[in-house]
DNA sequence: TTGTAAGCGTTATCAT
DNA sequence: ATGATAACGCTTACAA
């Protein structure tokens, strides 16, 4: 393997003026000189190391992406974004599935601490309350008093500044959208309730119907799946019908819209079913959903930006100085007649500290 | 950050006692003595620097995993298994994601040679024909002389020893099967050209049915689209109705089952539409899909398993020592009649060279 | 413009 | 059972 050593030799320089042409494209060395090193570096296929170079300068180059599951496609976007961000700027991305098992994710944490990557992402909300989360974050504040940066991307994670979408913004949003097609009796069906994006969402519900007059009262709580969806809208129909249930996610407005067509209802002529996420099932279902959109890869470009900003400036994004990022979410509407054009409003992304 | 110096100074040992304790758990060394450098650690939370060990002992733990888009399930399955059996051996893993791109794949295997992945597997298969191909050919050529391990998983890749299932025997078994259930005419929707597992899919059709004694005439080529599914299986309809189809892919087959009814037949009853790779898609269509079920996250198990054999035993994979794998390909069959169950058949899964 | 030499944090080879 | 010390391959003051 053909090292710089090699290089420098057969060019007939010193290390010094060899590592000087290969890196640093701006330093004065002879043109004659130069040319000489890149002909002997092509000429041996010189691969320079990246842990020896990584050793010395303390930056790896290696962004360490932590999700529940790369299988989903939630995540699996997220992660895309960051991957194309990251190589975009030289950065290679190690995938690690946590499958949100903090005693996982502190292993991880660790190993790659003693990887020296650069940076952390945490992908996707932590689910709350598990007492291994302790250690988790003592492990985290330990790598990052060491210089290690990190943010959580989709969600709350650890504490960590967290790059997302205004959770309570979008989901009033799509309860102006409602209202201004007329509904007046609007359910919501929340998640649970150890997710804190689910309770922003909610909150956001609330502020909106009471900003418009109405009593926010028709709400039940899901579990995020289809079956909580079909149980919990089940329950709005039969206490009190609405004339729209906005679901906390997809998969739960689609339990929704079975439940309401079991009841014996059209959808959307008779009950409008929205929900909140855009995934790919929402879309796919007939009819289409109207769905709040989280722009998932531009979260995880977000995010990635955000860590890139920080390396550079040596600043820790913790700062308030990096919190607002550009990338909006919008309202996918489905057509809900012939004709008529999906629907897009901005809703600003927010970098929550 | 704590190195292994300040924990062999606060154990009042050598850096080579602490190292030895660290490491190799059953180098002789004085109870007091590793009691004394285990505390040490742990008090100063030590934490070794992975890119230093790997400098010397040229393991990096790191294994580079090349995929289309991780946001395909398809590939995300695949990554996924790699990434569970890395992570039970101990390794990290860097994805990667191509878009299928042969100068990107060819920049990301400079890098990560760069880096010094132990090993590199390329999951799907290539699409042929690029002249960028023969760069990358020769790049993933000198990184191999150089030690580092390589191999292709689900597909061909770059003349690489290949983990995969035997696609020509599972298109055969598939016939078999529709053979079993009475058909005679049936139809095949074939891939792109460009892509070697579609020719022995169709090879496995032909195959199996001229051992039946039937003439394999009714193939029409695709482009593995529902689009191009359907528009095949409107040829096929048209020329010589078959009463069975079966198509190198679920997307397709999913085009021909939409082509089936939009010329006023039904299916199952009237005719039979099969896929091939049992895709979340193929799953959720109703009818469900009958489909060859690729094990996808068992293949990137045995991808990662045959690097970690070859990595342990430094016996590069390409030999054929290595060559068999055990997980195996099955039928899935959705259920045609109430009451029926899904059949399963098993398929070998071959490490080809 | 070029070179010398001191690390970066480990592991590994000899000694003792 | 333990410890100097030389690599590993590179970057980077500091000189010249």
């Amino acid at each position: 393997m053909a090292g710089i050593k090699d290089v420098a030799r057969k060019a007939g320089v010193s290390i010094t003026t060899a590592s000087r042409v290969l890196n640093h494209v701006d330093y004065p060395v002879a043109a004659a000189t130069r040319r000489r090193v890149e002909v002997a570096a092509r000429d041996l296929r010189y691969s320079p190391s990246a842990l020896a170079r990584a050793l010395v300068t303390r930056r790896s180059g290696i962004i360490g992406v932590l999700v529940g599951d790369m299988v989903d496609p939630y995540f699996a976007e997220i992660a895309r974004g960051v991957e194309d961000a990251a190589r975009r700027a030289g950065y290679l991305v190690i995938v690690c599935n946590t499958d949100r098992d903090p005693a996982v994710e502190r292993r991880y944490v660790e190993t790659l601490s003693d990887y020296r990557v650069d940076a952390l992402i945490f992908v996707g909300g932590e689910r709350v309350g598990a007492s291994e989360r302790r250690k988790l974050k003592q492990v985290l504040a330990v790598a990052i008093k060491r210089g290690m940066l990190a943010v959580a991307c989709a969600g709350e994670h650890a504490g960590l500044p967290a790059i997302d979408i205004d959770h309570a913004a979008a989901a009033h949003q799509m309860v102006e959208h409602l209202l201004s097609l007329g509904h007046r009796r609007i359910g919501f069906i929340g998640g649970t309730a150890d997710v804190s994006t689910a309770g922003q969402r909610k909150a956001g519900f609330r502020a909106a119907m009471l900003a418009a007059g109405l009593e926010p009262t028709l709400t039940v709580n899901g579990d995020f799946t289809y079956a909580g969806g079909f149980e919990a809208a089940r329950r709005l129909l039969a206490s009190d019908g609405p004339t729209a249930i906005f679901a906390a996610n997809d998969e739960m407005a689609l339990g929704a819209v079975d439940a309401a067509r079991m009841a014996g209802l059209r959808v959307p002529e008779d009950l409008s079913v929205v929900g909140f996420g855009n995934t790919s099932v929402a879309l796919r279902a007939r009819p289409a959903l109207t769905t709040v959109s989280m722009p998932r890869h531009e979260l995880g470009v977000a995010a990635m930006d955000a860590i890139l900003a920080a390396l550079e400036s040596r600043v820790n994004p913790v700062e308030p100085a990096s919190r607002r990022v550009s990338s909006p979410s919008t309202l996918w509407c489905a057509r809900r007649r012939r004709h008529s054009r999906p629907e897009k409003r901005r809703v600003s992304l927010d970098v929550h500290n």
